[in-house]
DNA sequence: CGACCACTTGATCCCTATCAAAAGATGTGG
DNA sequence: CCACATCTTTTGATAGGGATCAAGTGGTCG
């Protein structure tokens, strides 16, 4: 309580532009920072193969929290890039809890693993109020077969998501809650710094359980996770609005925690 | 040790022919079965095409067990597909330990992840004596250029890829410990008969610690809850030779478990 | 034959899930 | 604009399951 008041107040009297906590609602973009777009440039598509790739993208009004962009099952044929706002894609289990894949930030994409089978394999849900793009995958894999240098990046895109995928096995398989926690943080962080937005001080856009959800844990072992990470002077956090203070020791705890150098040095 | 007995005499009297505990190691297949060769085919890619393909994989001679194929690291310049013989690939954290990836068995691909980057994000190694065919991506990328239908396969393998890490990320998230171990000898079994050998005795091709990296457990979990699969009759195990005796009760095991509901019957 | 590695089995402890309850936040309709 | 219902989050108490440590067995390869 008494932090979050903290955080509140420090963040609009450090700086007054641009470092206080935002919603990611309220980051828009033009398709210039787009994942698509963004891959296309660095790489020999020219402006008129934008053009053309921009023709075939649908735009669609703002969806409301909660909403479905497509769920598991579903018959493939877009893939989805969120304009504002943010989307988690999960899989349920039998039992019905969810696991959530990843969450995906403005300019980031969604949906290519339903190409396998022509189906979605996982579920996608607005996490707040979301502007999305869709980009029907016929059509682009057909713009990719005009354009060589479109058809590299969407396999390296596609090849982006497995390396993804693979560093969050790691993660669930190999590292402590604490470490999983903190690899999280740091993650947002650095996705919201390369938006142009602050590094240590943002706004969550998911709930605490799709954080657990995410990272294989109950929502009560994120809360404490979270209170640690206070007590310990790392974080303030007010709700959602999260305030990295000190930004090395996350790191170190994401990366080597060295739990047994410690118990070690401790006898 | 009298399971171990009875499973190696019954498979040899049972039925004579085929019904075997066989190593991978004898499992030598024609490109036929192959997954690149295998997805071309029932999609429009003709046997010109194939001849096209086939002329620019390398055969390697077998590798010994233990051998990388490539490390977390390493340029990309190939993808692999085993001819005989299985191969795990993994990453390693800061500590050392090993999260296994995948399991590799013959005709499955392996290393698409290095394409984002130019360096492989996990490494590969045999597990047994292995043959792998070798595809240069740039290559592969060009000729699929000149063959549409080829270009959709090898989207379609990537897609594959991720669906598959994204069933491990469910299953390390929210499975049990029981639940991943028969999970994963239902996708052995389910990959040996695909392959046309028995679905229900296999030999494990890797050891217990690659199976403990792979489910996100310790070596010494896996080696009790098989004992207690075996205990059940669920299973007969001799070292790395499995007998699956009761593959419905197997199935039950990785499906429902239905913990709670046992748990509420049981009040 | 011996050294090394893989596997098993046992004992113990700690961590996290689970259950429970209360406080806080959010949204809705009157 | 407030009051109520619902959902989210926090905090506490408890129990269980798996990691860890340790020791012994078995199997394999040089």
């Amino acid at each position: 309580m008494r932090a979050i008041l903290a955080v509140r107040q420090t963040h609009r009297t450090i700086n007054g532009v641009n470092d206080t906590p935002f919603s990611l609602r309220n980051m828009q973009r033009a398709c210039g920072s787009c994942s698509l777009h963004e891959l296309c440039l660095p790489l020999g598509v020219n402006s008129s193969d934008i053009d053309l790739l921009e023709k075939i993208v649908h735009r669609s009004r703002p969806l409301p929290r909660g909403k479905y962009l497509f769920r598991e099952g579903d018959p493939f044929t877009s893939i989805f890039v969120a304009r504002s706002g943010a989307v988690k894609s999960f899989a349920v289990g039998r039992d019905g809890s969810e696991q959530v894949i990843a969450f995906h930030l403005p300019g980031e994409l969604l949906g290519l693993d339903g190409l396998t089978d022509g189906v979605h394999a996982a579920s996608a849900r607005t996490l707040e109020t979301v502007s999305v793009c869709e980009v029907p995958f016929e059509r682009l894999e057909e713009t990719a077969r005009q354009v060589p240098a479109l058809q590299h990046q969407l396999l390296r895109l596609m090849s982006r998501q497995i390396t993804q995928r693979e560093a969050q096995l790691l993660s669930l398989g190999k590292q402590s809650p604490e470490q999983r926690l903190a690899v999280l943080l740091l993650s947002l962080s650095a996705r919201f710094a390369q938006r142009g937005y602050s590094a240590t001080r943002f706004v969550l856009p998911m709930a605490r359980i799709d954080i657990a959800n995410f990272l294989g844990l109950a929502a009560e072992t994120v809360s404490r996770l979270l209170r640690r990470l206070q007590d310990t002077r790392v974080l303030a956090i007010d709700g959602r609005a999260v305030d990295i203070l000190d930004l090395p020791e996350l790191h170190a705890l994401a990366g080597a925690q060295l739990e047994t150098a410690v118990r070690e040095l401790g006898r």
